[in-house]
DNA sequence: ACAATCCTTACAATGATTGTCAACAAGTTC
DNA sequence: GAACTTGTTGACAATCATTGTAAGGATTGT
């Protein structure tokens, strides 16, 4: 699994949220700003955040986006899952629909990309918002 | 970092040349067949594997190829590097010449990629084909 | 009313990936 | 040495995902 450019902006803006100490609303071209996104961009990413009920928004004149929940809530695996869909590195080693592949490769290759994704969903599951705020705060 | 299909057919044929027991050559078409790779494809990755030094190849007839390497010393990680380039799951978290990225990802989201990579290639170091030979036995 | 802001959709450009093919080089068999 | 078998190389079209942009609509505050 490939981390494509959405994702990476999605992850920079939720961080960008995260660090808002006073629970600040951000507007659009603020956040743009400082995580250095096209705002075009984040212009689609910020409500598939919405709707999936990480950030809230407001509209009108001083509007703008915050968390919708404590930093420490929010996993990194939950936005990127959000974006990226499967977090397999090839189709046929993804934990629901996986692609069909020869029996040789289900035997013997197969079980090594289905561990690199359950690391890698380790990983991402165990890392809050709250400790990349902390640590960008450094 | 998503594993591209021409990375897994030249895993594939490395697996089906550790399981060929008697040192035999395997011709090109008999490759594909067991791998279900097209043979077209393999036309491709086979010189690669042979510049790389992993396999070695006889022309004419009764040619083929076979290992060069004892399976025990060819790990999926030099396979998946050979043909994958970086690791790293996205651009700014490779170990050489990372794409560069604001101060904000590199103290925060940049380790935690880092993490991942190197979570993945210990998986894929450790991982032999002499291993993954004898999963395919069972 | 007006201005600020978020929302939705469509879209063009780009670039990587995938598979195919044809011509060629090198070896084996008779 | 002629014919056949096999690997080698490079060019190529089709497809597909990604990326960024733009334009118009919806909602809210002043």
């Amino acid at each position: 699994m490939w981390i494509s450019r959405r994702t990476d902006y999605a992850t920079r803006a939720v961080l960008a949220l995260a660090l808002e100490e006073g629970d600040q609303a951000i507007k659009l071209d603020e956040l743009a700003q400082r995580t250095e996104v096209p705002a075009s961009v984040l212009e689609q990413v910020m409500p598939t955040l919405r709707s999936a009920g990480i950030v809230r928004s407001e509209r009108g004149a001083h509007g703008g986006y915050r968390l919708n929940k404590p930093p420490a809530e929010v996993t990194l695996e939950r936005i990127v899952r959000l974006f990226q869909g499967p977090l397999a590195p090839i189709g046929y080693a993804t934990r629901r629909n996986p692609d069909p592949c020869p029996d040789l490769v289900a035997r013997s290759l197969r079980p090594v990309w289905a561990e690199v994704r359950d690391a890698t969903i380790d990983i991402l599951d165990r890392t809050t918002f709250a400790e990349l705020a902390a640590r960008a705060k450094d």
